[in-house]
DNA sequence: CTTGAACTCCAAAACGTTTTGGTTCATAGT
DNA sequence: ACTATGAACCAAAACGTTTTGGAGTTCAAG
């Protein structure tokens, strides 16, 4: 309703005086400034928003793509994520719209949508693929941009991920140790970055163990992915005693199957991503997060940087993986 | 990048043309329209957003207010709701964008400084209190909206919400149809509209039914506060055989004191949201949830019905509670 | 008394659209 | 031959800021 031109008018002031004294410019005296303050607080008056952008060419908005098949969108979490990168982008001025991909529409154009038409600043990509259009278009076009896991481009590009690799490494050697021998994955889809790492840290473990790593099978990153291919490792004639997970959502899949599978029960199995579902689960399921508190805010100031111009090289964080110790993982004595 | 007056300018015409030819208006020929469209989709022009808003006079943005104490922020469906919003919202044109409120500032500073900045066409707003400070300032303002949860106002206003009042009527009576005598409700903060119309459904069950409703704890909307509310009620001399729970995450804290008391695991109890966590509890969580799929969708049709001015009262919704059988609401024989 | 600096303030331009109110030209009607 | 009618196009204004490049004072120094 109100614009600068009414409220310098009701001041007797330019507009331009009026501008200034509210951006605390120093060639407006401090008499006129608090003037202008007080009468700006008073009749509630901001700046109209489409009005600064258009002259600052800032858009104040950052998108983030959210995938619309359901079972990717990832841990509830997530939305915990957003908020709090939300709220760290709006200390800044800048807010965060969600861009979910409707069907038949794919991530790349929907990237395209908001780049061309100038509506944001920069993007947050999540579920990284290892060769990522997004990515390749993004670097392209020179818009910053910050994803939520790496991928195999060359050009570097600002990111934060978990060290999924030493993470399931590190929980395929602990089973190990554990006594278990005969050690299988579920893996998420291969051209996940996120899935494909954690199978490379997982046979990396099998390599150091000395054990094979046939016992490995692929399926959607889903509940019933987890089912299908939990059923599918315990078909095999030396089937195994333990299950390391992509997610936590595959592992309570693979539950299921245990569940219904004789001897079940004394399969051990662990997880990733600390789904809150876990903890209820029986037995309760033992997983890996990302370490850290408030990722949401990490994502924000890389997202901040990028803008500002720092160089990718800078803006790579790559967070330890940490064990939630519950049940799941030492369910039975190994030695079948 | 490219802008209106280059494309312009390549094609020979003047910026008007090249303006009506890419929105389709009839006074451009037919075959200008396609030389237009074709260099258009060529150098993938797109209109700048921010000069649109602004000549238009609108933000082509709503906003929805995320409350950032933990616990409140709803089960997590509700980031899927808030992306079939989006998704759907975007066919018009709209996005949205998450609006944290920031510890230490109210609900109601982050509408004024959407609204007053013209930052937004609409706003939705979640959790909603019987008196709700947000939605007053919305109506004063004449700005659009559309509420997760009704409100006491007396003015009407648009939301879309689940019959809690029938829902919970209906679950306690179940509960006293299967012979139980003694049925309690914990309840939550009952400024908050849902919490207390849950109470009033319960309320009603047990006047109809001739039971006493003495029997009722309120504690905070999260695990801990139901598990405290739980305990609380089970101190009672004649202790309850049945809990009616305001929502599935106190249902889940109530699970727990149920565990710790003895003869906790004979009562009975139902909750509401149908957290997906509550498929996990032992035993696995009767619950009941709202009617309808795709809300998202249903929220972003009320939002933008209310954006094209259509009057509050025909925007609305109440939808059904259906019930989610699952084992705990039917744990012993009430026969005590 | 002049000069220069410091302090306030402001007119005008620019950001990139959309829309208004035309103009020009050809064709058809009288 | 003159006037309507319609088709195709366009110049200019407007949306509300921020920023640039001064202009007008005042005051101290020379």
């Amino acid at each position: 309703m109100s614009n600068l031109k009414q409220l310098a008018q009701s001041l007797g002031l330019s507009i331009t005086t009026v501008s200034r004294a509210l951006d605390g410019y120093p060639d407006v005296s401090q008499a006129t400034r608090e003037r202008v303050r007080e009468a700006a607080a008073l009749t509630g008056y901001r700046p109209n928003a489409s009005a600064r952008r258009l002259r600052k060419q800032r858009a104040e908005l950052v998108a983030v793509t959210l995938p619309s098949d359901p079972g990717h969108i990832g841990p509830p979490h997530f939305l915990d994520m957003l908020s709090g990168c939300a709220e760290h982008l709006a200390t800044a001025g800048l807010n965060l719209v969600i861009a979910p991909v409707p069907r038949g529409e794919s991530e790349l154009d929907m990237c395209r949508r908001f780049v061309d038409g100038q509506r944001v600043d920069a993007m947050l990509l999540v579920r990284t693929k290892r060769r990522d259009e997004r990515v390749e278009f993004l670097q392209a076009r020179g818009i910053p941009f910050v994803t939520n896991g790496r991928t195999e481009s060359v050009l570097p590009h600002p990111y934060l991920d978990g060290d999924g690799f030493a993470g399931f490494q590190a929980a395929s050697l602990r089973f190990h140790a554990d006594g278990h021998r005969r050690i299988a994955h579920i893996a998420g889809p291969q051209d996940y970055y996120f899935a494909h790492v954690r199978c490379m840290g997982w046979q990396a473990a099998m390599e150091e163990s000395g054990l094979s790593s046939e016992l490995c099978a692929e399926g959607a990153p889903t509940e019933q992915g987890g089912y299908l291919a939990a059923l599918e490792l315990l078909r095999h004639p030396r089937r195994p005693t333990a299950i390391v997970c992509a997610t936590d959502e595959m592992a309570i899949g693979a539950l299921r199957a245990l569940r219904e599978i004789e001897g079940g029960e004394t399969i051990s199995i662990v997880g990733h991503d600390d789904l809150p579902t876990g903890a209820y689960t029986s037995p309760p399921l033992s997983t890996m997060r990302m370490a850290g508190e408030n990722l949401g805010r990490s994502f924000a100031t890389l997202l901040l940087r990028a803008i500002a111009g720092e160089p990718s090289e800078e803006l790579q964080e790559l967070h330890p993986i940490e064990f939630v110790d519950r049940e799941s993982h030492r369910r039975a004595p190994p030695n079948a």
